[in-house]
DNA sequence: TACAGATATCACCGCGCAGTGACATCCACA
DNA sequence: TGTGGATGTCACTGCGCGGTGATATCTGTA
């Protein structure tokens, strides 16, 4: 919430999104509505229709502006020169994916609002995601050789998909599938169990 | 939606809380309201402040009506005489679970609920669900070896949360994490999966 | 039959919401 | 200087919601 009450369209929109994001990550998409969002954004609603045509007009532009996310936040962990083996890319990935989904309250409100009420901007925010992923797949799949009995796509899209619940499950609950989740320790606990079945799986 | 309309007070009662869970079910808990609820069950929705103090009773209601899940669904799956090992059990509950979940749309949408806007009432029914597969687990590890260095419950619960988290998404998605999940030989390819997992892990 | 209590219905209130038309203010440029 | 368009504000409508008090209707029982 900047100063921004200057007659400057391009910042009243920042403003806009940017509240829009606060408010999600901070409310749920429960409460989050035309007038909630002028509130927070401190401008008219009627701005939001302007500029945005309404609400959804702001979820697709919180998704270009999200676009940054998996560059952001899942590159670093996969650029690394030095690839080592695949479980070991794969184990990065995932732990890495673990941290960055458990310091972003926003990811996790959308996602729920996703499984709440599916919606052709929340899936495309979701599939952009995912995109991020599938490409590394894909490519580490040619660069790096992967037991023949392994479908490691499927694999993968079970661990991430853990991974995803159980940050989810633990945001609101004590406890997850019958694990404590309240401490650090149990967070390592979990670490270990993905790599125990990464390694598992790929290594054999 | 029996008959019901006949000064029945425990017919209504049932007629209710069927309605809920069949408007659940149907349209998640996002429209379901005192007024919706009324319209569904037939009745008016003053019969719902009378008999359920209003919708947070009519909602444990369900989950008492619920209680009966884990045990129906579930104990089928477990008490099979003929235990064999402890993977083998482990895959019979898994892939019992992914289907009995798929099967389920109110499951699913409480479990989309609970994720949303967790609530106390919420919660007891996801934990109720829990205990059973934690009974189960802790039975289990008595009576069959385990790996020393296999941390079975977490990783166990690391198994069930990337289930319920696919027949999450695939219900309200194409695709799910890169794996498209539209026919029945894509969820062969996840089961495929989920018992290689499994196997893996336990079995080195 | 008459009545008491359980059961069901109805009418209504206040509220916050989404959405919109009309108006105010500012500023660039003619 | 003044005027048109961009930017921001305001007041209002209609709607569905949650919630409640008053009322109607049925039924067992005295």
């Amino acid at each position: 919430m900047p100063e921004a009450r200057s007659r400057d369209r391009a910042e009243t929109e920042k403003a806009i999104v940017s509240a829009a994001k606060s408010l999600i990550a901070k409310r749920g998409f429960q409460n989050f509505g035309v007038n909630a969002l002028a509130r927070e954004a401190g401008c008219d609603k009627q701005l939001i229709y302007r500029y945005f045509d309404g609400l959804e007009g702001v979820v697709d532009a919180i998704g270009e502006d999200l676009t940054s996310w998996v560059r952001d936040r899942l590159r670093p962990l996969l650029a690394l020169g030095e690839s080592r083996s695949y479980p070991e890319l794969m184990e990065r990935l995932a732990l890495g994916l673990l941290q960055a989904y458990r310091d972003d309250p926003l990811m996790k409100k959308l996602k729920a609002w996703e499984f709440a009420e599916p919606s052709p901007q929340l899936a495309r925010i979701t599939a952009m995601r995912a995109k991020g992923l599938a490409v590394w797949m894909h490519e580490a799949r040619g660069a790096i050789e992967i037991p023949k009995d392994v479908d490691a796509p499927a694999i993968n899209a079970l661990i991430i998909a853990a991974i995803e619940n159980i940050v989810l499950t633990a945001a609101t609950s004590e406890t997850a599938y019958g694990m404590s989740m309240s401490s650090e320790s149990d967070w390592e606990r979990v670490r270990k169990a993905i790599k125990l079945i990464i390694q598992s799986v790929y290594v054999k």
